[in-house]
DNA sequence: TCAATAATATGACATATGTCCTTTTACATG
DNA sequence: CATGTAAAAGGACATATGTCATATTATTGA
């Protein structure tokens, strides 16, 4: 994580994703830009809040491990996101880890900082309800999916989600093992193969050790029906 | 759903459940306290948002019905809750169906003379971010262990939280059919029986007709884990 | 380069849960 | 009371997914 000294560069920022607005301007000086290498953590699960972090460029992953040692994908945030709302009200510890999967800006934010300015900053207030009420909604509405859905359609949704168009190929970014993505889907890595040679076998994708190549986009996005991993 | 005209009796809950700091004063003569019997419908899918309700006594069930028709529970919320705080400031179409167990006692407020007289008014704002924000936390939380416990817990953490102390005997209020009590805990009729067969089999339960008696809670305390359906 | 280690691949089998169909039981209504 | 319908119970079987053991392949450090 770097500092990126270049107050234009953050009021290109907030303009570019109407955050002036919500802040109060005094607040602004405060904020820091900031840049992360792809693969750098943001928040590690227990800790206490201390910053927090709005997504203003790149991409993330969301994520946290279980006490048997089990990594589970929450989601992936693009372009624009908000981290560290939920426990800047509540004192939760972190529950979610936070990582970079590509070259990533974030404003960061002190949280006693911001709680102290925007206690009463009602436009600051009424953004951070929506968010929130937001991503409920959305987490909501995903459980569900997660829930009744079969590995086969959450596999296909995730592939489509970290499938890169220019070279018609999935990386496993940082993740590379099947077994990692096996937990990321929440399966035993027993079953993610077999479904992998499933969709091997009805020729939708092609696969050559840890390189995948979605051959039949259309059948996989039939098949993850709402299912969305960003 | 009955007007209960007795501001004494508004000015106690809010005192009781210590809503007074929270609504600016001119909000509170236009709350409207009202009486609902149990089996009573407050909320249907897929109407807009018109009213907010504060729980303030009793017991209310939050299921919604799938596609299909099959119904799906969400939880149970007692004593106090907040309903519609979700859909305020998003005007989502409401997705979850609210009925009352119990005969229980809500605070109804307008919504868009709640958004009028809140909009700007700050221990509201903050009252809801946290609320929103516990609400988000424990709803992930249970996601997560429905979609890690199989039926077994579930349904112990089910007969638990129906379990009336009184007469040692679950009675399935309202839905008192186990077409009905599969569809709550999401999973098929056949397989509900089976598994209320096993905890028959296993001494745990005794079971004549639609009547559950539970002999061993401490088991089925230890199969529900955290689950919770309250 | 080669052995040691990690990751992948696969077979065999167990379990959770679903679907479909048939029989039995309970209950309401003429 | 008789009878028809709905709910409950149960049999048979399919499918999704897990565990465990083992073989094969890739990777990496000495």
């Amino acid at each position: 994580m770097k500092t990126i000294h270049d107050s234009k560069q953050l009021q290109y920022w907030l303009q570019y994703h109407q955050l002036n607005q919500i802040f109060p301007p005094d607040q602004i000086p405060k904020m820091r830009l900031v840049s992360m290498a792809a693969g750098e953590q943001v928040y590690q699960t227990g800790e206490a809040l201390q910053k927090v972090h709005i997504l203003v460029k790149g991409k993330l992953k969301i994520f946290f491990l279980q006490e048997n040692g089990s990594i589970y994908l929450i989601g992936f945030n693009k372009d624009f996101a908000i981290l560290g709302d939920l426990e800047l009200f509540e004192d939760y510890p972190l529950h979610n880890e936070v990582a970079a999967m590509e070259p990533s800006i974030l404003i960061e934010i002190d949280k006693d900082e911001l709680l102290r300015t925007c206690w009463d900053y009602p436009p600051f207030l009424r953004f951070l309800i929506k968010h929130v009420s937001r991503k409920f909604h959305s987490s909501s509405v995903k459980a569900n999916a997660l829930s009744l859905y079969p590995l086969e359609s959450r596999l296909a949704a995730y592939l489509l989600t970290v499938y890169t168009d220019e070279n018609q190929s999935v990386s496993f970014v940082k993740t590379n093992r099947y077994t990692d993505l096996a937990n990321l889907l929440g399966c035993s890595y027993r079953h993610l193969h077999r479904t992998l040679q499933d969709f091997v076998a009805k020729g939708w994708i092609e696969k050559s050790g840890r390189q995948i190549r979605i051959l039949d986009p259309e059948v996989l996005q039939e098949l993850a029906k709402d299912i969305s991993y960003i």
